[in-house]
RNA sequence: GCGGGCGUAGCUCAGGGGUAGAGCGCGGCGCUUACACCGCCGGUGUCGGAGGUUCGAAUCCUUCCGCCCGCACCA
């Protein structure tokens, strides 16, 4: 016997481990299905499970367990990310929060990496065990890590093949750095904050002239250190004369060329640009057409290097900004100082500015590799879900820039190059073999030194859905399941994460990464704000689970999912669908009560009650909607649609209407209607076990002993549209109208519910009358009736009276009635009903909807206007005889 | 500046040329062969504004207003 209430913790973690111990999470090739394949994308090793996750793996966890069912050879491959900046910083601040006062430098790259090792070894289960509580089911067996051997081997090749091909080389450039990391960091992670600053407008003296400046303006006086010119609109009235004079920079002395340059704005600012190429992008570009120096004048740590003037040097970017200021200042130099807010690129991991530095970095020839990652979408090979990301793709693939790769961190995949005595560099997958490069390079046997720098994280990660696989060997699972069948993931990484496996993907498998890339939206909170530690209003998934259930919390997220929207989670959703899996659970209990067991001779095609064909039809239904749904990532639908199969109509109709035949003498209609009641509980479970694995897998086993095995195995229910029923459907349609009608007439009319009534009907059909014979008990269960008297009588006195179809139905209520009551809802109901008459009269009336619309349409409206007519006489009838 | 999205019931949102929907909330009533994490009944909308296309617009087009998100922008 079920027990009387559903508890989720216990029934889950038995039921995760039936799943795991039966091998149902590894591909099998058994039902002979076209391959599924679905990369999980990898989450940070030493993270933890939050929201986003949560969604997103219970939507591949939705499909993997779809597919499953239906047939196909699943494959999801899990695995984790090491996260090379996020894990280190993670690492840093342990070390400095132990009070140590070894840092990360004190300690050298191998005790810290070791390091590192440890809290991975230490931390690294948390998300995989939390991802179980989810129920997710990828294949374990399979788990990677991007800094495993067999990933690290991938990246290797990746690197050393891009790089021979060209398509990888060394640049002394612009990039934007971060001062308190002290790396390089790529476009993508700057986050461009507004702030308030100010615009200093500084007078550079002019060289040869009487007492004449050109003024400058800029954010960040700092940099005025490292001025190698002064760039002039061409046409700029103003500072024509300029053109080719020198102004002498002050505080430094060196003499400057004042260049005419398209680039200068004659709008902004002063119209007359100071340039400085080490430290603006711009400016770079600006130096490089004239021939201007780029003199850097700040270290790795953002302070003023050794090519200034003496007395900045060691300060602070920060405080040498006031120091020259105050110097200008004192030399007259200053003409005003304006408020001015500006944005200001960011770290996104240390939040602090970032600075334009010139170094030399590894970069990816992005622009080269994005030419068939964008021909890809455009030619449909692969598509986004929902359509308009590919714009965001595009736009953002057609202005790509090099993608610096190069980071001077510690946690990550070394750089395979080793330098020669001279710098000559060797580029090899192994040391071994770049000696040998070496040797064949220099004639002998040379030291060599390896580049200390790692890749950016998103290297390895661009690998992934073919490194999992087993490339660079040609591994059986990669001629399988590559190209993937789906990505499922979040817009925020479409340009870290997505357009970079699309450009690799396609250079070393020659195909596509994968068909369909199913964009969510963000988690937000139940006001729409992101989910932030510092707001403090983050929902913790596991603690959902906790006070929920893992079902409830997976249905309320697909069911909250539309696609293209962001989706605000609050506990009321989640404990909506709780009480869902409760009344599954309690349905449940009650087929068991009935002795409803699954009959193998069941042939849901051929019942004979009404009822039980009529079930049959709408579970059909919902399993054509579902089936729909999923395959068109509309899991809002799904969830939604089974929530109302199941409670609505299962529960609320179905069961209650079957009480009697249940209880009845009939046995023949008993047995008929505890098989199909089962039987349709059981397609229920089947339909509703990609999202809610737990409780149905559950019930599954409890209730019908798991025939065929467990559900996460069992086939996909076949449900055709043949099993519905038009006649059964109209039966029942006609069923559940009259006994609605007669409850809201009653509660209307405050008829106490305790009041059991007697029925007469009016102007009933020969099939109105089978129909209430054949539902006698039910009708009279439902709508709280003694009898129903079948002959055609005139309507009592005293009667409230229900219109449905053909039939006026008349119930006495004696002295209960309250006759205004009566004629209020009366001619509400009559206004109701006139209304929509009178705008189809009014349709038909004209001549150009009746020529012009198509022909059904018109054929409705007039089959409808009809009813609403007889429903409007009998409604009128009904309140003549009041008056 | 460029691109995208959104504006529908008190709230959160589905829908998307042919009778305005759901959940939650709210109000009333509780007799029931599982379920109070329940049952039954109920109300509410100028579908952001204005034009247009159409026999017909919440739905398509134009435009305006309001909100949001990317990208770009350190004079």
């Amino acid at each position: 016997m079920l027990d009387k209430t559903y508890r989720p913790a216990e029934v889950e973690a038995r039921i995760y481990a039936a799943w795991e111990a039966s091998g149902a999470f590894a591909p099998s090739a058994e039902r002979g299905g076209a391959p599924y394949c679905i990369v999980l994308p990898p989450p940070n090793v030493t993270g933890s499970l939050h929201m986003g996750h949560a969604l997103d793996h219970t939507i591949q966890d939705t499909l993997i367990r779809f597919h499953r069912m239906r047939g196909r050879e699943t494959l999801w491959q899990p695995g984790t990310d090491h996260a090379g900046i996020a894990t280190q910083m993670v690492v840093e601040r342990q070390l400095a929060a132990s009070g140590s006062n070894l840092g990360r430098r004190e300690m050298g790259r191998a005790a810290f990496v070791a390091k590192v090792w440890e809290w991975k070894a230490q931390s690294g289960g948390t998300i995989v065990r939390q991802m179980r509580r989810l129920g997710d089911s990828p294949d374990w067996s399979r788990e990677r890590f991007t800094m495993d051997e067999g990933l690290s081997r991938a990246v290797l090749r990746a690197f050393v093949s891009l790089y021979k091909a060209g398509l990888i080389y060394k640049d002394k450039r612009l990039v934007n750095w971060d001062t308190q990391l002290q790396t390089a960091v790529s476009d993508l992670e700057v986050q461009q904050i507004e702030v308030d600053g100010h615009l200093w407008h500084l007078k550079y003296p002019i060289e040869g002239s009487d007492g004449e400046f050109i003024t400058v303006a800029t954010t960040r006086p700092e940099t005025m250190l490292g001025d190698t010119g002064i760039a002039v609109h061409p046409d700029d009235e103003r500072y024509r004369h300029l053109h080719g004079r020198f102004a002498i920079l002050p505080l430094v002395g060196r003499r400057i060329p004042i260049v005419a340059d398209e680039y200068s704005d004659p709008e902004k600012g002063t119209g007359a640009v100071k340039i400085t190429p080490a430290h603006d992008f711009n400016d770079f570009e600006v130096g490089r057409r004239h021939g201007l120096a780029a003199i850097s004048v700040l270290d790795e740590l953002g302070r003023i290097n050794a090519n200034a003037p003496e007395a900045y040097r060691g300060l602070d970017r920060f405080v040498a900004r006031k120091r020259i200021v105050a110097d200008l200042e004192a030399l007259g130099l200053v003409e005003r100082i304006e408020k001015y807010r500006h944005v200001v690129p960011h770290g996104d991991r240390s939040g602090t500015p970032l600075e334009p530095f010139l170094t030399d970095q590894w970069y990816c020839d992005a622009k080269t590799l994005a030419k068939e990652a964008i021909a890809a979408v455009e030619d449909g090979r692969t598509r986004f879900i929902p359509r308009q990301w590919e714009n965001t793709y595009f736009e953002w693939m057609r202005n790509i820039q090099p993608w610096c790769i190069s980071r001077q961190l510690w946690w990550g995949h070394q750089i395979p190059a080793w330098y020669g005595p001279d710098g000559q560099v060797f580029v090899e997958e192994s040391e071994t073999e770049a000696r040998a490069a070496a040797r064949a390079h220099y004639g002998h046997d040379v030291p060599l030194e390896r580049d200390e720098d790692v890749l950016d994280t998103w290297f390895s990660s661009g690998l992934w859905p073919f490194s999992t696989l087993g490339w660079p060997d040609e591994t059986p699972e990669l001629k399988r399941f590559y190209p993937t069948t789906v990505l499922v993931t979040g817009f925020d990484i479409i340009f870290f994460w997505v357009a970079r496996m699309m450009m690799l993907g396609l250079y070393f498998m020659g195909e596509v990464p994968f068909r369909d890339v199913y964009i969510h939206g963000l988690v937000r909170d139940e006001r729409g704000a992101k989910m932030s530690k510092t707001k403090g209003n983050v929902v913790d998934p596991l603690q959902i689970i906790d006070d929920y259930g893992a079902d409830a919390l997976r249905l309320a997220l697909l069911a909250s999912t539309s696609q293209g929207r962001d989706v605000k989670f609050g506990p009321a959703r989640v404990e909506s669908y709780r009480n869902f899996v409760t009344k599954l659970w309690n349905a449940s209990r009650f087929l068991q009560m009935n002795e409803a067991r699954l009959d193998p001779a069941f042939d849901p095609a051929h019942c004979r009650e009404p009822l039980n064909r009529w079930i049959v039809g709408e579970v059909a239904k919902a399993g054509l909607a579902v089936t729909g749904a999923i395959e068109g990532y509309r899991f809002n639908d799904a969830a939604l649609g089974l929530y109302h199969f199941v409670w609505d109509t299962y529960c609320d109709w179905y069961i209650e209407l079957a009480k009697p035949l249940l209880g009845g003498e009939d046995a023949e209609a008993r047995a008929e209607t505890r098989a199909t009641a089962a039987w349709v509980l059981a397609q229920t479970l089947h339909l509703l076990h990609p999202m809610a694995p737990f409780v149905t897998e559950e019930l599954w086993d409890k209730l019908f002993g798991q025939p065929g095995g467990m559900l996460i195995v069992a086939d996909w229910p076949h449900l055709g549209a043949e099993l519905v029923d038009a006649e059964a459907e109209a039966e029942l349609g006609w069923l559940v109208r009259t006994i609605g009608s007669i409850r809201a007439a009653r509660t209307e009319l405050n008829v106490p519910p305790s009041a059991r009534l007697t029925l007469y009907q009016h102007g009933a059909s020969a099939e109105t009358l089978a129909r209430l014979e054949r539902h006698r008990e039910a009708i009279l269960r439902l709508a709280r009736l003694e009898t129903i008297v079948m002959e055609d009588r005139p309507v009592p006195p005293q009667s409230l009276v229900v219109v449905v179809d053909e039939a006026s139905f008349a119930l006495p209520v004696g002295h209960v009635i309250d006759v205004t009551a009566e004629k209020r809802r009366l001619e509400k109901e009559i206004g109701k009903v006139r209304a929509e008459h009178d705008k189809g009269i009014q349709k038909l009336e004209n001549p150009d909807f009746v020529a012009r619309a198509p022909v059904e349409v018109v054929e409705q409206l007039r089959e409808r206007l009809e009813e609403l007519r007889a429903t409007l006489d009998r409604l009128l009838q009904a309140l003549k005889r009041i008056d």
